[in-house]
DNA sequence: GTACATTACTTTAGGCTGTAAGGAGTCGGC
DNA sequence: GCCGACTCCTTACAGCCTAAAGTAATGTAC
């Protein structure tokens, strides 16, 4: 279930993605709406948050607004704007003040934690495709804070922007497998142990010579046998730590080209 | 339309990812079988290269077969398995040999490269989840590839599958741009530059203190305008030089670590 | 040579999805 | 008090995946 972005009507996407989310009480004849955009992207966020993207259809935003799916088209054009709404409006919710006083390091580290817990609190967010970007004021806020953190290491902005490509991309994908583990334990309603456990007993018993085959990969699964064991489910530790690791290493770039923009100079 | 992996029937699924692709010819009672596995996979693989995730239905790959779309269910126990072969079998695509005798760094860039082209083949790989490890030949294929390389740098395994996480990510997270920027515009007919023309053109009009809201991300775009003019698509050439960036970023960074590693010793 | 078990495939049907079209209900202004 | 405008709902349709049952074809055993 990927969804796309920003195909839809332009115009009356934009203006619902920027117009005031009040909307001044109409004025003249008819019933009063009973229910706003807002309204409407709030339920629609509620259950993706709380059923996933794939329990997110237009019924069932009407349902839990005592509507029917045809109501809401009163208010928006369609489920794919409906999307770029609740994506957009999400994406608003990141804190914009990062204080610098303790270098741009800790900063950025901060902000990619914030990202991090953001992606975790609504992980259908992973489910939108970023490729064409919606281009509303969440997404904005989202590029301009990274930007800006980022921006205080120096570099030229046209180096930046691609800093902050990178940093989104790692943190994007490395949450991923951490929310869509939480995800897929309650949908299957399988714990993750029991199904790793099932798939690697099979692995044995199907392909008796995945270690000649894959020698890294089963050198890798030996070592990491001897983990110290945690509360945190496995593939969500796995998950975080692969962020933090990936993080430190982007960072440590960013530093590198730190060094060589003032270096030679 | 995301679609998930590995949530069907374990058993059955690692059988036709692990078992052999030539199945010996049945001895006994009923009609021949007309169809095989594979070729319902790479019928289903030329049907999303073609058409994209969203065209591929279980209709259209019988109809391309001669059959209904029932007719699959007696190879394939459902559309969830059949995405995992069609990912799986994809990336065994990848070649498995990387000189690694001018070194680790650009035996790296050239299998970040290969996996880049393997995407942009088939884009429809970046709307398969990640997250529950589909544990086919093709996956481990790509795991031990990468692993490998990366495992040259001399650093710790238990460090490098960190940078290979953190290598698939940024490949992914950027080839997915270039890769749905082309399919965006085929889809929708519109061109990129159309598009981008009328998104920005109303964000002007709509938002007027853009500007004054968001000044990193107008800086960005002032200073942006006098880039070089060029062939390729706009989108997509941003995601290749967001590819490169990220790259060259993340090996700088795994170079420090190298020093690290080996300095204090 | 015929009966039977087994398999490949089709048909039918049911429950989902998003949404186009048109009818019903409700309110403000005259 | 009624008209007209506007919101909301019902009906309907085309598409999706797939469960269940029916049909046709095949190979084996008697």
């Amino acid at each position: 279930m990927v969804v796309f972005a920003g195909q839809g009507d332009a115009r009356r996407s934009m203006e619902l993605l920027w117009g005031p989310r009040v909307v001044a009480p109409r004025t003249g004849p008819g019933p009063k709406p009973g229910l706003s955009v807002e309204a409407i992207v709030a339920a629609a966020i509620a259950i993706a948050d709380a059923e996933g993207m794939g329990a997110l259809s237009m019924r069932a935003v009407g349902e839990r607004l005592g509507r029917t799916a045809m109501a809401l088209y009163t208010y928006v054009p369609g489920k794919t704007e409906l999307v770029d709404l609740m994506y957009d409006r999400t994406l608003g919710e990141l804190s914009s003040s990062y204080s610098l006083s303790s270098g741009w390091r800790s900063a950025a580290l901060a902000l990619a934690g914030e990202l991090w817990d953001l992606h975790l609190r609504h992980p259908w967010l992973l489910q939108v495709s970023p490729a064409r970007p919606v281009l509303g004021p969440g997404e904005f806020h989202v590029q301009e804070t990274l930007l800006r953190v980022l921006a205080s290491t120096g570099l030229p902005l046209s180096r930046v922007r691609w800093v902050v490509a990178a940093l989104f991309n790692v943190v994007r994908g490395s949450v991923q497998a951490a929310a869509e583990s939480r995800q897929a334990a309650r949908e299957t309603g399988q714990s993750e142990e029991d199904w790793w456990y099932a798939r690697s007993a099979l692995l044995g018993e199907l392909v008796p010579d995945l270690a000649g085959r894959f020698p890294t990969v089963a050198r890798l699964g030996s070592e990491g046998a001897f983990e110290a064991p945690s509360d945190e489910p496995y593939l969500e530790r796995e998950a975080r730590l692969s962020f933090e690791a990936g993080l430190e290493l982007l960072l440590d770039g960013v530093e590198t080209a730190i060094v060589k923009a003032s270096g030679p100079r």
